[in-house]
RNA sequence: GGUCCCAUCGUCUAGUGGCCCAGGACGCUGGCCUCUCACGCCGGAAACACGGGUUCGAAACCCGUUGGGACCA
């Protein structure tokens, strides 16, 4: 069921990757429609021939389908409808609505230079209005722009912005080469696909009052206006590559998850009460435009690790085990196991360390040692923990190791508790020399943790070779 | 330069004239938990850009200033 009268697009140049402020867009355009039964079109707007790639239009697919962000109709193409361009501005030039400009570019700048050098503001003076004869000469078709003193552009999010009219000149529709600009293939589109709110970033509110003029010329009703504020880098300028990261797959391969980028985008300029963490039902049920706020928003990094955290640790052992996997490191060697142990799944050791990774990139880091003999040793190891002085515990934890018969939990603390007897020292004392000899690092999930995960045998190695380490450190 | 937009903790934000000497979240920070590190839990520091109005009352409404941004060329 959905309700005919709601329909909103995403229209993006594919001129590069799919980036944050994009996404987002798009994300509000998706949550809108979803939240309203109303239909989301895809309309790709491709009319620069020279800066529209295949590629980009790919990269927009992938994000999107990354983000699990679909469309319902679409994705329409500007470069296939290039007839519909010409049939309306045909019918612009018929109706005396608009007409064709035989002005040269060189003669435009140069009329623009002494408008400027006066103090003018540089708009097309209109000579071309007038003529009737159709010379076989290069032309651009130019909108018959009427002069009013003001005009406004209702917003949901800002409210009604007030421009001057007079300062609209006759704008061009169609280029010499025949291809529409983009103010004119926008409105073209919009009332063609009977759009009814355009969702779009406040870099397009200056158009806004040219394309109202145009959808009142071909006497189309006009849809509603919901200009969302941009995303900004730190240093409060519009989110660009120099920012870093700006593309959506970017974050892809960072290691975070779809979601908590959604998420992340999501309350950039929209919130709901106190709430940070939405599923996505949620998000579409609490999803509307007032909610929207009007000023630009910072990108900030920390958070988004944060709730990218949030969201590895939501997910269940299993399914974040295969999505680790395409950044798992290439295993050396891998562990051999006795028959009697068990070798672990991905998913067991998956499980002991989500609590400690924010993003899978790490997550994968630190499940390494786990699958692979071969793994580094810290500096801080091996000048802390890896020294003379811990041979002999190290030593009496292997004896004590050797004769448990169930290697489970409680034997091991008993082995453990033995030695911590023998050497009169703390759990805390000796937990961390052996963390160190089974990992080469000094933080790690619990002890018992990591000697179950890695089993007897290899245990044993791990301690051999701390040992011979040792000696041959100092 | 012209046009337009924006302005609450460092950051994301709540706030729609009295509930606000301003709430939540990230980050920072003190503590608890604890074999380390995380997670989790409890606490802390931290903001209404400025100046005028309007009003009994202003973070909220109006005007101006300042600062930031976008677009156009």
């Amino acid at each position: 069921m959905t309700d005919s009268s709601i329909r909103v697009r995403f229209a993006p140049s594919p001129t590069g990757h799919l980036h944050l402020g994009g996404a987002r867009t798009a994300l509000f355009n998706y949550l809108f429609a979803r939240h309203h039964k109303g239909t989301f079109v895809l309309r790709i707007e491709d009319t620069d021939r020279e800066r529209s790639t295949k590629e980009s239009i790919q990269a927009i697919f992938d994000g999107l389908q990354w983000l699990s962000i679909d469309w319902d109709e679409g994705p329409f193409y500007q470069s296939e409808r290039l007839n519909k361009y010409n049939e309306i501005s045909r019918l612009l030039l018929e109706s005396g609505k608009a007409y064709r400009c035989y002005c040269t570019p060189q003669d435009l700048e140069a009329r623009r230079q002494e408008a400027i050098s006066k103090g003018l503001p540089p708009k097309y003076d209109g000579r071309c209005r007038l003529r009737s004869d159709n010379p076989p000469d290069p032309f651009v078709i130019r909108f018959k722009n009427t002069e009013v003193s003001e005009i406004i552009v209702p917003d949901l999010i800002r409210g009604p912005m007030s421009f001057n009219g007079n300062l609209l000149d006759d704008w061009v529709l169609v280029r010499s080469d025949g291809y529409p600009t983009y103010n004119f293939a926008v409105v073209v589109d919009d009332v063609d696909m009977r759009i009814s709110h355009v969702i779009r970033g406040d870099d397009h509110i200056n158009n806004t009052p040219r394309q109202i003029s145009l959808f009142q010329a071909l006497g189309a009703p006009l849809p509603k206006f919901a200009h969302i504020p941009m995303i900004h880098g730190a240093d409060r300028a519009k989110l660009s590559k120099r920012h870093g990261a700006t593309s959506v797959m970017a974050y892809k391969d960072m290691g975070y998850l779809p979601h908590a980028l959604v998420n992340y985008i999501a309350r950039l300029g929209w919130s709901h009460k106190d709430q940070e963490v939405f599923t996505r039902d949620e998000l579409i049920t609490f999803f509307d435009l007032d909610k929207v706020g009007s000023s630009p928003a910072v990108f900030n990094m920390e958070k988004l690790l944060w709730l990218n955290a949030q969201y590895i640790k939501g997910t269940p052992s299993p399914e974040l085990a295969d999505l680790v996997k395409p950044f798992l490191k290439t295993i050396q060697s891998p562990i051999d196991y006795l028959s009697s142990d068990s070798p672990p799944g991905l998913a067991q050791i998956v499980e002991v360390w989500k609590s400690r990774s924010r993003t899978l990139l790490e997550l994968a880091e630190s499940v390494h040692p786990f699958l692979d003999k071969e793994f580094p040793y810290s500096e801080h190891v091996l000048s802390m923990y890896l020294t003379k002085q811990a041979i002999p515990l190290l030593q009496s934890f292997a004896s004590r190791f050797k004769e448990i018969q169930d290697w489970n939990k409680p034997s091991l603390e008993e082995a453990i508790h033995e030695t911590g007897k023998e050497f009169g020292l703390k759990l805390s004392q000796l937990a961390q020399p052996l963390r160190a000899a089974l990992t080469g690092q000094h933080v790690s999930p619990g002890i018992y943790d990591v000697i179950l995960l890695l089993g007897r045998r290899e245990v044993n190695h791990r301690i051999q070779k701390a040992i011979s380490m040792a000696g041959g450190h100092t």
